[in-house]
DNA sequence: GCTGAAACAAGTAGTGT
DNA sequence: ACACTACTTGTTTCAGC
């Protein structure tokens, strides 16, 4: 079984919704075998398309009320490595990529409050060496988060 | 029960790397009883500050190759909600939202290549009524993304 | 590639301290 | 607030189609 079937993507519609869902109650839905959906998740596993279980933890009911995208310009694009190895050692930032464009790196804050936000900026990301400086795109609000679409999946062949 | 102690700290430690933990395991790693794992993650839940558990999925096994942030400018600001639902219909933006500084939103777009990327720019976005502009931040590569800090949470009260 | 039954493990609820 | 027990439910494996 090398391709990713209609029941592969179903399986995967219901468990990215919900990680602990029954596997039994999953294959009553698709009237297959519980064996069956257990033989799927494993194999979906092993080709990489899923990989663990995650609880969400609603980050303002545990105190983190600001978040924020920060852009950051370096000073000489060489210094982006020693740049990401300083960043990491912030546990207020959550992501951190390479990117395109006016910033050399892209991050994503939680913080306390807006003045908690000011400090990791001030205190600690303006003084790594190499950052020449940041902009900040705080967020007001969420307006909508999702997974993405699977539709078009099934029938193709697994990618990478 | 209304704080947040050692134990929900430690169980939500545990569950959100991992949802599918059997609370049982966690209960030995604890040393306390499976029913009072139970008791706490049901709390937990209560409290709002866990919700569902989601299986990770990653996008690039399922094709989307293209991850980027994009800033988005209004012709007015009034437009933002209109926009906004404009946006939601287009489903390779997986987040939306509203942010301070240069842009009046901040979304993420999973595309499929970076041809499919500027086709949702040029042909959806860049059409819907209010959206002045874009800027793109295509993500090369992400070097980090992890959950926010729990220490420092431990006797503290719920929040909100 | 899939099912069904059997063995095993975990989730849940109630009761007592 | 917690643990213990009994009960229900889900997971996993494997023989067989």
């Amino acid at each position: 079984m090398n391709h990713f079937d209609y029941i592969d993507q179903q399986i995967l519609l219901q468990i990215r919704e919900d990680a602990r869902k029954p596997f039994s109650q999953i294959a009553e839905d698709l009237k297959i075998s519980n064996s069956l959906v257990h033989q799927r998740i494993k194999k979906l596993k092993k080709k990489g398309v899923i990989d663990n279980a995650e609880f969400v933890v609603n980050e303002r009911k545990i105190g983190y009320r600001t978040k924020s995208y920060v852009g950051i310009r370096l000073r000489e694009a060489r210094y982006a490595e020693e740049v990401v190895e300083g960043l990491k050692k912030i546990p207020e930032i959550l992501e951190c990529n390479y990117v395109s464009g006016n910033y050399a790196l892209f991050i994503l804050i939680f913080a306390v409050d807006n003045h908690h936000l000011r400090e990791i900026l001030y205190e600690q990301v303006h003084r790594i060496d190499g950052v020449a400086g940041t902009d900040s795109f705080i967020c007001f609000d969420t307006n909508f988060r999702r997974p993405v679409a699977l539709d078009s999946l099934a029938k193709q062949d697994f990618y990478e």
